[in-house]
DNA sequence: ACTATACCCATAAAATCCCGTAAAATCCCC
DNA sequence: GGGGATTTTACGGGATTTTATGGGTATAGT
């Protein structure tokens, strides 16, 4: 059973010049283990306007997911389409390997869809975590269910940090 | 279950004067585990408009799931053309041999098939990859779910570098 | 000889690694 | 439980390595 990790709790990191980022230390333990090394897998969600991010061993886990629902479906005689499965699951996926410190380049294409500048809200929510723009979480008309105090007192606190210089 | 082999991400690849393309980084590691060397097993996509690529482990792969699909069938009492199966599979599967900076030459009749020219997106679905052109993958009316915005991302940045010079 | 292909080198940009520092968290001893 | 010492963490800034891609040269097939 690979997948004994559970993602949670939440915390603000800053985007640098560089474009790099770094994960939170209490994330990080869950994500080393579920990979073997230092590498996270960052996507984009399928519905909510922010990434996703998970350890590799993941990754594996949902190749199986999708065989088994193909075996299951030609057990029954129907189609099933794995490739628009596999499109859904992987296309965005991309494996980043993260330094000693914890830091990684947060590649343009994702920063732009998840609209993230400056700050970066992470947060765990069991099998992945999200990335946020915090901005972004509190505006949201998504249904996210997420304790919008928490939010606020993480900007709060990164806001007098680095004076909303949101470069 | 030999695919401990995911590929996934996007990024585009620029074909040059000479019909060259290299195989983005990120893919490349899988592939060359994959097959023993370096070889790219390359095709025309069974519905989509576009190709597929993969390692060469995933031809024997292939070739069992199109035995449990016979298996499956008729364990339900029905037939299976298993060689209609393999020749859609398999008929126009070429095996390119890349360089050590991961260059192949696309065959002039893939090329045309699948659309190429220029710029080619390559993007992970799992146990493949396909290589679009991403203009193709923008107007398709097939249901190909990947995010589109990382698409639109990918052009307008190889457009901007190239010029739109789509030799 | 002409063409297509494989192989080699060059270069700019990008990613990766490594080191330093300062703030924050943890520990520890009284 | 307070206060200083040690460790961890966040982040800036280079230096090295990898990657993408242009272009050249040799080799083989027709």
């Amino acid at each position: 059973m690979s997948g004994a990790f559970a993602y949670s709790g939440s915390a603000i990191s800053a985007i640098d010049d560089k474009g790099r980022l770094s994960v939170p230390a209490f994330l990080r333990k869950n994500l080393v283990d579920s990979s073997d090394g230092r590498t996270l897998c960052l996507g984009t969600h399928e519905k909510w306007d922010c990434l996703v991010g998970f350890g590799l061993s993941r990754k594996a886990d949902m190749l199986t997911e999708i065989d088994k629902q193909w075996e299951a479906a030609i057990a029954r005689g129907e189609s099933f389409d794995k490739d628009a499965a596999g499109a859904r699951k992987f296309s965005s996926l991309q494996d980043l390997s993260f330094d000693a410190s914890g830091r990684f380049i947060l590649p343009p294409q994702l920063r732009e869809i998840g609209n993230l500048d400056g700050n970066v809200l992470f947060h765990g929510i069991g099998t992945t975590f999200c990335l946020w723009n915090p901005q972004t979480l509190l505006d949201t008309t998504d249904d996210v269910p997420v304790d919008r105090r928490l939010v606020e007192h993480h900007l709060k606190e990164a806001g007098q940090k680095s004076g909303g210089k949101q470069k």
